[in-house]
DNA sequence: TCTTTCACGC
DNA sequence: GACGTACGTGAAAGAG
């Protein structure tokens, strides 16, 4: 059978455009129309299989319809030039793809559109027409299906005549008149005033054109609408014809003009490489792996068998390759060094067994430029070497610069500058499963190119840190916390396998009589765990109210089953199954895993260069997120412990340090001075919201300031507030704006921070910590507000981030200067644990809350609360 | 293998 | 008024 699919190129491009930022390729061209309707486009062929395909486009400015009505699509925007630039590339996509493409002087789109939809159908064809615009459901016919897209630019609607008629009451035919009576507005199609979608779908239904209506007036009810379509009748007609698609337009091209077969050409898999369109490249089986390795030409790499200090130089960069994603217990496939002296390369065994390799690398003098130094640390300590005379960290500058270029490959941040450094490593090695490490002369190439490129890009990035006046953010705050992060990971913290083990069994007991319990309520055995099924038992069998949705069908989250408590009994029972089934699985086993058998530790792995706000990031396993709040999971906290007898945890944690470092930051007189009180923050903030008293705070007032404080730490919107408390989101509102009014300052900060943000595209911290918010100029409002909070958000956070790195740094440096044995464990955003002798319990007392609270001088004083115990539990 | 949903911390 | 709402990590289920 035939099929041909229509395209509105226009309209597809124009939804693409404001349904996509404004993506950039390496150029600096915007690909974000090209790419929505690139996805729109391979989505439609690869549903639709089409036999015969062809995109329409508007010709020009004026239109035979400019004649009839010269206001038509008048007061429309004018095309952005980030749109209009697109044009060419999507002209030259078809072309590639081999697709008819048609444009005609003095009509639209849909006039070609319609003429060859209604030729097609003529000829036998079936007809799908994909566009994102209404007025198309007029051609809608036996043979002719109008897919509409809903949202995005990939999800569609297809209307045949039954639909038509389901959704508007109405034939496809029409549709003319309902546009005529209705008019519309972004074609600036008058109709007639006061008769809107649903009054003229009530006339139509009843009489079934507009020239039916004028001839049955008297039986109109309503003498408003009388008057008014007595008034307009011209204008309702001229509507009518404006409306009409002409569907005997002089269209040029035939039907057998269209015949599209799919083929993959290079021409295709050229433009997608120069759109920068990696994804679909891979769509279409053509990822970007041969063609980079022929362009690269060889370089000479050195294989030693020893190594000599002639080889490096006063600076020389070191690759040593990791692929494992935990380098605590990874191998170290090889080493590379590139400097002056040329490019070099010596296998694992051979390296790490030559005393003269350990001599260099220890060598403080010997300055090194790494990519990920903490890692290459942290891998040799636990092969008994040290690395020191770390100079310079590629993936900490890159972080610094741009934190969304962090995650970054050095083949890629390189490239981004000019500098060709051989394959990515997913490109070199493959990924997933596909992962191989080759061995010989070509691995020795690659890492010979990583250094010699690393070597390149480490000026380049210096040069970049020092035109962002960051250069002191890297050599003083995070090349020194990468060797104090380096030192904790390799410490690890004791963790009581035993402790954990019998948690676990007492977790599988309670767990088998709850899901008992659950079971018998429900009268059923099903999962559990599965929110499918789950909302099947809970909304469909047994009838409970259905709050809120996902995609995919209800939710189940904790916040819409508390608003289920009184409802059932079984309720409960699930929340208790869900918090208990997180603590075995995700606490229990999941740190049972990690537990390393020779010396009882666990090593985490902290991420440096991750998060957008400066903070650090845990993984393999997280231990920055083990439960405190609930009692049940708290308990975890008594498996964590000294790694000496004697000794004990030992936390000091800040109080309220981003409420502190905005009073610094927005210079609040009234937030400052709270501080200066050693007041009750919470309080306080309920006493200025409420305009109460101190004593007339009640605990409910409290909670609800203390969620404002919470709003303000961390951005959240008036929405997001709301659903914390339990308010109207309204309500929520009058609480920030009550909150500005009573801190002026903060008010003014807002204002100013979002309008820096404007100015400069990013916002700082007081370390000069960048984050770029180009959503800030976005025209879409969700976009656009969660820059703007996060403008206010970023500096914030980030500058509690920076404070407490610096505490640690110092930390580090003072448990050097005084001799003691005491060791830092843990970070946690405002805490820090370690682990202490008894007999420096005393003195750590004094240290600790000293270097924390004067790590830098704010406008406020800086608190710190310290407890210690025999158990990270105890620590409280 | 990837995506979605849920839950933990700050 | 739109629309979906702080940042992270990890487990489990289910679709492909």
């Amino acid at each position: 059978m035939k099929k041909l699919v229509l395209i509105d190129g226009n309209n597809v491009v124009y939804r693409a455009f404001f349904a996509l930022p404004l993506l950039n390729n390496n150029q600096g061209m915007y690909t974000n129309a090209v790419y929505g309707f690139t996805m729109m486009l391979m989505k439609v062929i690869a549903d639709e299989q089409p036999t015969h395909l062809l995109v329409a486009f508007d010709a020009g400015k004026t239109t035979f319809r400019h004649e009839t009505y010269k206001e038509y699509k008048g007061g429309r925007q004018k095309t952005p030039p980030e749109l209009s630039q697109q044009f060419p590339l999507v002209f030259e996509l078809l072309d590639a793809m081999g697709i008819q493409r048609y444009e005609l002087d003095n009509y639209e789109a849909d006039d070609i559109v319609g003429t060859l939809s209604r030729q097609a159908q003529n000829a036998g064809f079936e007809v799908e027409i994909v566009t994102g615009d209404k007025d198309y459901l007029q051609l809608v016919d036996d043979h002719i299906s109008v897919s509409l897209i809903k949202k995005g630019i990939t999800e569609t609607d297809s209307y045949n005549r039954s639909r038509v008629h389901e959704r508007y009451g109405i034939d496809p035919e029409a549709v003319v008149d309902l546009k005529g009576l209705m008019g519309d507005a972004s074609d600036n199609i008058p109709g007639v005033p006061g008769v809107g979608e649903k009054t003229a779908m009530k006339l139509l239904g009843q009489f079934g054109t507009i020239e039916s209506v004028y001839e049955h007036l008297e039986q109109i009810s309503g003498k408003k609408l009388k008057e008014n379509l007595e008034n307009n009748q011209q204008q309702a007609l001229m509507s009518k014809v404006i409306a009409t698609i002409d569907r005997e337009s002089p269209v040029e091209v035939g039907l057998e003009d269209c015949a599209f077969h799919q083929a993959i050409t290079p021409k295709l898999t050229a433009l997608f490489r120069d759109l920068g369109f990696q994804s679909l490249l891979e769509k279409i089986g053509a990822g970007a792996t041969e063609d980079t390795t022929e362009k690269v030409a060889s370089v000479t790499v050195m294989q030693l068998d020893h190594f000599s200090t002639d080889t490096v130089d006063t600076s020389t960069a070191l690759i040593a390759e990791m692929l494992d994603s935990n380098y605590h217990y990874g191998a170290i496939i090889g080493f590379s060094w590139a400097s002056n002296k040329g490019i070099f390369y010596m296998d694992t065994e051979t390296a790490l067994a030559d005393p003269a390799f350990a001599e260099w690398l220890v060598d403080d003098q010997k300055e090194k430029i790494l990519m990920d130094s903490k890692a290459v640390e942290v891998a040799l300590k636990w092969r008994g070497l040290d690395l020191r005379g770390i100079r310079f960290d590629a993936r900490l500058a890159a972080y610094l610069i741009d934190t969304t270029e962090a995650g970054m490959d050095l083949a890629q941040l390189a490239r981004k500058r000019g500098i060709d450094c051989g394959q990515a490593d997913d490109d070199f090695y493959g990924k997933g499963v596909k992962r191989k490490i080759p061995s010989g002369e070509p691995l020795i190439q690659h890492l010979g190119r990583k250094a010699q490129g690393l070597l390149a890009l480490a000026p380049i990035l210096e040069k970049e840190l020092e035109d962002n006046q960051q250069r002191d953010l890297l050599f003083h705050l995070e090349l020194p916390l990468a060797r104090v992060l380096a030192k904790m990971e390799y410490t690890g913290v004791k963790t009581s396998a035993g402790t954990l083990r019998a948690m676990g069994g007492e977790l599988e007991r309670t767990l088998k009589i709850i899901e008992q319990d659950i079971y018998q309520m429900a009268g059923l055995s099903f999962n559990i765990n599965s929110p499918k099924q789950l909302g099947e038992i809970l909304f469909e069998k047994l009838q409970l109210p259905a709050i809120k949705k996902t995609k995919t069908g209800y939710s189940t989250a904790a916040d819409v089953l508390e608003k289920l408590r009184g409802h059932h009994e079984i309720i409960d029972r699930i929340l208790d199954f869900r918090q208990l089934g997180k603590l075995k699985s995700t606490y229990v086993e999941g740190l049972l895993k990690v537990i390393n058998e020779k010396d009882g530790k666990i090593h985490t792995c902290y991420n440096q260069a991750l998060t957008q706000t400066g903070r650090l990031s845990s993984v393999d396993p997280n231990l920055q997120n083990i439960p405190i709040r609930l009692e049940e999971g708290r308990k975890i906290r008594q498996a964590f412990l000294p790694a000496e007898p004697g000794w004990q945890i030992f936390s000091a944690d800040y109080s309220q340090i981003e409420l502190r470092v905005l009073a610094h930051i927005a210079d609040d007189t009234n937030l400052k001075q709270a501080f200066i009180d050693e007041m009750d923050i919470h309080t306080k903030t309920a006493m200025d919201v409420f305009g109460v008293s101190k004593e007339e705070v009640t605990p409910l007032m409290r909670r609800h300031a203390k969620a404002v404080n919470f709003g303000i730490i961390y951005g959240i919107s008036d929405y997001g507030l709301s659903q914390n408390i339990g308010i109207s989101r309204k309500e929520a509102g009058q609480f920030i704006e009550k909150y500005l009014m009573s801190y002026p300052g903060v008010q003014k900060y807002m204002d100013e921070i979002v309008k820096k943000a404007r100015e400069d595209g990013y916002v700082t911290t007081l370390l000069n910590r960048r984050r770029y918010l180009p959503d800030i100029h976005s025209r879409n409002f969700n976009q656009r507000s969660f820059a703007e909070r996060t403008a206010m958000n970023t500096p914030i956070q980030g500058s509690a981030a920076d404070v407490i790195k610096l505490a640690m740094i110092q930390m580090d440096e003072r448990l050097k200067a005084e001799h003691l044995k005491s060791r830092l464990l843990l970070q946690v955003h405002d805490e820090l644990i370690f682990e202490v002798p008894d007999e420096e319990l005393d003195v750590m007392k004094q240290i600790v809350p000293d270097v924390m609270e004067h790590a830098i001088a704010l406008h406020v004083p800086l608190e710190v609360q310290c407890a210690y115990g025999p158990t990270w539990y105890d620590a409280k």
